[in-house]
DNA sequence: GAGGACATACCAAACGTTTAGTATTATTGC
DNA sequence: GCAATAATACTAAACGTTTGGTATGTCCTC
């Protein structure tokens, strides 16, 4: 049921989605929605919670013990899974969108999921720095945020123009080019790696 | 109208507004907006167009005549003017999304309005090589898709945590890793060129 | 006084929500 | 062990409201 509400909530958003049309997916009636909901603000919110722990848990699972470069590589592996994937990929991204002035509170949640997300990468990139993986000059926060924007940015070309938008080449021009500035080549020095892939 | 329209929709989305509320917001009735367009789908087709032009028009114009790498900087920079001003900057994300599944005339719109802004940068990209402004052994469509992915998912996290998510750290972090990767350095050999900003 | 640009009044359909009722399953008392 | 009770998981129908859309009336300009 809560599969049925996200699908339709990722394809047709919150608004457009009537509890009806949900309801015959789910090959139940709209009654029983709402004996297991409160309202369909409450289906939302449940849907939601849902989508998060999914995705929070897929993500930290992908990269658990790996290098951070690695674990870098991985993660934009895991978010193209997902956006390629059939199990409504668009939902998180839909309601982001469309909750912002239409429901405060998963518009909270999704904000303090996305900080999450890139306290978690930033983690990733300290903790490069830390064993010298990466150079020390670069703020994590600030690769946090464009990491993050790369992988949201192609999740919705792909979502938009599945036929002419190849996720693999935007995604992984991007790794390439972060991996190569956050190796520990200094842009004042001279070449000491030559690994770049 | 069209802008209150173009407000409403980027707010709500189209199937959270109504036609009512967009009459009533723009100090008119139904009956006027009826005048003017034949259904709901006309006025949202109307205002897509609407804005699909502003936002070509912004680009092509903001870059007019300058150097490729200097009219990459010059873009971001325009896309986030547009995302941090007043005039309904969510509206074409917004019906991107929302319109996938929807409403196919505006989804190709947006699509091919989309593949030109990729097509568009890819040109750049290509521009600099021709002149040397940039290394050879790069993919102009490769980069394109990335750039556009991160000015959109940089939108769309400004969009929904203004407060935390620091749009010009972002943007400007990875115009500078790409930059670097684009000017003419070869990873297998020595650096040559000490300026990257 | 004719036509363009609205406002007003209304309709049918769809919507979220509530209610009354019904099988099915689990729990209890004897 | 089994009938009585109660809880669970629904359905079908109805309610009031909102919606997209239309038909008609009114003003104002040329």
């Amino acid at each position: 049921m809560l599969a049925t509400a996200a699908d339709c909530f990722s394809r047709y958003g919150y608004a457009g989605s009537s509890i009806d049309r949900i309801a015959r997916k789910a090959g139940v009636t709209k009654g029983s929605i709402y004996y297991h909901f409160r309202d369909k603000e409450d289906l939302l919110a449940a849907t939601v919670l849902d989508r998060i722990a999914e995705f929070e848990q897929r993500v930290q699972a992908s990269c658990d013990g790996l290098a951070a470069d690695e674990a870098l590589r991985r993660i934009a592996h895991v978010c193209q899974d997902h956006a390629m994937s059939k199990d409504h990929p668009r939902f998180l991204i839909m309601l982001m969108i469309e909750s912002i002035d239409t429901n405060q509170q998963v518009s909270d949640q999704l904000r303090s999921t996305m900080r999450g997300f890139r306290r978690f990468l930033a983690g990733l990139v300290r903790r490069g720095q830390q064993q010298e993986l990466f150079r020390a000059d670069v703020d994590p926060e600030r690769v946090a945020s464009a990491y993050t924007s790369a992988v949201l940015g192609a999740e919705i070309q792909y979502y938009q123009d599945p036929d002419s938008f190849c996720m693999d080449d935007a995604l992984g021009h991007y790794i390439d080019t972060l991996l190569v500035s956050l190796n520990g080549v200094r842009t004042d020095s001279l070449q000491e790696n030559g690994e770049n892939r």
